[in-house]
RNA sequence: GCCGGAGUGGCGGAAUGGUAGACGCAGCGGACUUAAAAUCCGCUGGAGCUGUAAGCUCCGUGCCGGUUCGAGUCCGGCCUCCGGCACCA
């Protein structure tokens, strides 16, 4: 017999939207809990891959609100993107079309899951009224200096026909269509998020509750170097050989490194071929034309979209020298791309003892290499390959005999009282780059004037609404498709009133998801973008919960956000979200279950088989959810078993239910039956306690319940579950527990059942079960007996046995005297209501 | 190469330094049934001993060592897989 599970959770879900379960007042801030779920983007139908998200976190807010908490679940959508227009351009259907279409599919999924949030909060990034506020976060920044313009060469997706943040390049391809990304040089907007490098990477520790993976790619992405950064002269033109004319040029070149201690090995400089001042380096070396021509090489093949698989070690001396300060000899400046223009200064001390890559180049170009650091213990590959370790110094002048990680400060010391040089971090950040050449996108809000330049739309006339009436098809020229909507480009100057142009880019979308969960608490509000009391005392969220493919992208600009409205005094607050867990992925066939491998399940059918509760379960209980799990259709079977059999156990036992003695249970009443059932009982309520409290083990949890439920199903077989009766009692305290245990996981059934059996409220407004410890623990346990470490006998005893009395069992133990046949022990160790090792 | 994470039965997975394999799936045997499904009960890591039903021994958590009375768990050294970063000075 399977319960009718269609009938009970459409009855469910129908009440739960109406009586707004999920509806928080604001206004109770005390035990307030923010639990906040990644917000999706509207593809069209969700699969069961994307359900395990949703679902732990649905189970999480219900369960926090059964332990009394005021639980703020709200929902949206990151409505903007590419997707939405390329379905357009296909489909020929307005991407807000097919946006809204989804939404709608996908919020009905959300409904027959028994996935439930406060809907009154819903936002969407395409919504004018959401998007208002993200293009005033945008002025925003630019007035304090952190939007700006710079021109700088980029990436470049040749089928998606926009830019690419660095971030959302993976591996020299795009992240999203895998297209091989070329590089082109244009004018776009940053975000200058380099100037939190050092918050975004020191707050990392205050992050206790975030994943240790998470952590560590975001410290990767940040990347910080510190070192000296060691001024290099020049030596002038003619004095090194060359023939040449005076002291036209650079003077001296700024190199960054990390290794200060190995100066004395600095034996080269190398300048990246981008490097700006190549040309005034070499004019009048005589080397002009190869060099130029080796620029151009380069450039050439960074440009035609090369994946950096490859590394080249090319190069092309400069005919320049220049002077190491401490060792005071010359060094020949080369250029070679291996050093690039990005990062540092764009030229290098070549160490080639100290680095692989240097010593590679030397041998190549046959150029001095000087050992300078020799590790103390152990062998040094050099002079086969550099040596990358610490050790001690050699070659280096005064600082021979010491310490490398003593010289590295000495030495910077040195370099700054002489004004040679200066300490500096450096960091492999980058500055966001947010500009993007597409349509479905928060309009940027700016105005290009020839009279006054750049300036912001006035914050009274915002929103810039996007125009509905496009040819949103790609115009190939690198423009958006807004750059053709003559109403939309012509516009007045807000300062002089002239003729000037919007700027017809929109923001990347990562933008509108940096600042989303602040606006769910005023979404509605139509004077500011978030209200800041009320963010100030929800925030930061309690929980996030979302897929670790965001770890680097949407979290580190969700914090870069913060921190920056922090600083203008927003929020009182640094950091966004308090604790973060990131589920793992569903796979099948051993891949990640999408859509572009074709392995989805469809949660449809499942629903109409099982039921959603089943569904949920199964999600539930297939794995720690912090793993990924392979979907097996076969198990589902045995979840849909065990709800029948909670269901069965009802029907079979009705007529005990809200008939109650109404005493309290005594457990020095109970014979042992009883006494296995009461304390599985209060054992099952501690375990799902700990299970769920730190990392959402519901694998672990639900097992507990089944163990609780196995002990119920053979108390009920025993007979004598009669109203009104103790063990009738029992067994309804011990159903009641049961139901309120698993009603976050399964809550439709558990809510008809929790109603079934005489309760008035929703069992989500009931309290959790509170256990007794004593209660829980065993009265008999197994006592194990070890002779020299090895399992010999096991005996039942009385929990709490002490460790004398234990001594004393053990070694009567008749199979124990025996083995030990009159040998008497060197040693007992005896660990209390678990075992004795006797040692012979 | 650097930084994270993970390796346990046929499978998903459990185990505050103390009985390895909870719970579930699959499998096998049985009960119910005209039969099947559903349901219920029992068995289920491997090898062996004893000799017919209860028990016993040894081996077993990627590999090699170590600490400990005792290690899946702690320490050192590897191997494999997954993820991130990688010509970042």
């Amino acid at each position: 017999m399977k319960y009718p599970h269609q009938e009970i959770e459409k009855k469910w879900q129908k009440r739960w939207a109406e009586d707004r379960l999920m509806s928080v007042d604001l206004s109770k801030v005390d035990r307030k809990y923010y639990c906040l779920m990644m917000y999706p983007y509207p593809s069209g139908d969700l699969h069961v891959g994307h359900g395990r998200n949703y679902i732990i976190g649905d189970a999480l807010a219900r369960r926090k609100m059964m332990e009394g908490y005021n639980v703020l679940a709200p929902m949206g959508w990151d409505a903007f993107g590419l997707p939405a227009e390329n379905a357009a351009l296909t489909e020929n259907i307005h991407p807000s079309v097919w946006t809204r279409d989804n939404i709608a599919r996908m919020k009905e999924q959300f409904y027959r899951w028994g996935v439930i949030y406060d809907w009154t909060r819903e936002l969407a990034a395409n919504d004018p009224e959401y998007y208002r506020w993200t293009q005033w976060l945008f002025i925003q920044l630019f007035k304090n200096g952190l939007a700006y313009r710079k021109a700088a060469s980029v990436n470049w997706c040749p089928s998606c026909q926009t830019v690419l943040a660095n971030e959302q390049v993976v591996g020299g391809t795009c992240e999203r269509c895998g297209a091989e990304i070329n590089e082109r040089f244009l004018e776009q907007w940053f975000f200058k998020i380099t100037d939190f490098a050092d918050d975004l990477l020191d707050d990392l520790e205050e992050l206790k509750s975030w994943p240790e993976r998470v952590l560590a790619m975001q410290r990767n992405w940040i990347d910080r170097s510190e070192g000296l950064e060691i001024r290099f002269p020049i030596k002038p033109l003619g004095q090194s050989g060359s023939s040449g004319n005076g002291n036209k040029g650079p003077q001296f070149f700024d190199c960054f490194t990390t290794r200060p201690d190995t100066i004395f090995g600095a034996t080269f400089l190398v300048v990246s071929p981008e490097h700006p001042v190549v040309q005034d380096l070499v004019s009048g070396t005589g080397r002009e034309a190869e060099i130029q021509e080796f620029v151009e090489v380069e450039r050439a093949e960074k440009l035609s979209g090369r994946t950096r698989a490859e590394p080249r070690k090319t190069g092309i001396f400069t005919g320049r020298y220049a002077v190491n300060p401490f060792s005071k000899s010359d060094m020949p400046i080369y250029l070679a791309p291996y050093v690039l223009m990005e990062y540092g200064t764009g030229s290098i001390m070549a160490v080639p003892a100290h680095d692989q890559r240097d010593f590679e180049f030397a041998k190549r170009f046959d150029l001095e290499i000087v050992e300078v650091i020799r590790p103390k213990e152990g062998t040094t590959p050099f002079p086969e390959a550099a040596y990358e370790g610490e050790g001690e110094m050699v070659n280096s002048g005064s600082y021979t005999g010491e310490d490398s990680g003593v010289g590295f400060e000495k030495i910077c010391d040195w370099a700054e009282a002489n004004s040679v040089g200066k300490r500096m971090i450096n960091y492999r950040l980058r500055d966001w780059l947010v500009s993007r050449q597409r349509y479905w996108g928060t309009p940027i809000p700016m105005i290009h004037c020839d009279a006054c330049g750049v300036v912001p739309v006035p914050e009274d006339d915002l929103p810039v609404r996007l125009p509905e009436n496009v040819d949103f098809r790609p115009r190939g020229d690198g423009k958006s498709p807004l750059a053709g909507v003559e109403s939309f480009v012509t516009v007045e100057c807000p300062t002089c009133g002239k003729v000037a142009a919007r700027d017809t880019d929109t923001m990347d979308t990562f933008v509108d998801s940096s600042w989303y969960f602040l606006r769910y608490l005023s979404p509605h509000d139509d004077e500011v973008a978030f209200d800041k009391s009320l963010a100030n005392q929800w925030l930061p969220v309690d929980q996030y919960v979302g897929g670790v493919e965001h770890a680097i992208l949407h979290l580190l600009y969700a914090r870069f956000f913060t921190k920056f409205l922090n600083r203008i005094g927003m929020l009182s607050f640094v950091e966004p979200f308090e604790r973060l867990f990131t589920q793992g992925m569903i796979c099948k066939d051993g891949v990640k279950m999408s859509k572009s491998k074709g392995n989805v399940v469809n949660p449809d059918p499942i629903i109409e088989n099982f039921g959603a509760d089943t569904m949920r379960l199964y999600i539930l209980f297939a794995g720690p959810p912090e793993r990924d799990a392979e979907w097996r259709d076969e198990s589902i079977e045995g979840c849909s078993r065990f709800l029948n059999r909670i269901y069965r156990l009802y029907e079979e036992h009705s007529s005990v239910f809200g008939k109650r003695a109404k005493e309290d249970l005594k457990i020095d009443r109970f014979d042992e039956d009883e006494k296995r059932l009461f304390r599985k009982t209060h054992w099952a309520i501690l375990k799902v306690q700990r299970d769920l409290e730190d990392n959402f083990h519901f694998n672990t949890a639900i097992s507990a319940t089944m163990e609780l439920t196995n002990v119920m199903t053979s108390f009920a077989d025993a007979g004598g579950i009669t109203p009104g009766s103790s063990r009738g009692d029992l067994f309804n305290f011990a159903f009641d527990v049961l139901i309120r245990l698993l009603a976050p996981m399964t809550p439709h059934l558990c809510e008809e059942l929790w109603e079934r059996s005489g309760h008035r409220e929703s069992v989500f407004s009931a309290s959790l079960p509170q256990a007794v410890e004593d209660f829980a623990a065993q009265e008999t346990i197994t006592l194990v007996i070890q002779i020299n470490s090895r399992i010999r006998a096991r005996q039942p005893i009385a929990a709490d046995t002490d460790k004398d009395e234990i001594e004393r069992i053990a070694l009567s133990n008749s199979r124990i005297t025996e083995l030990l046949g009159g040998r008497s022990p060197k040693k007992v160790l005896v660990i209390q209501n678990k075992l004795v090792n006797i040692i012979v």
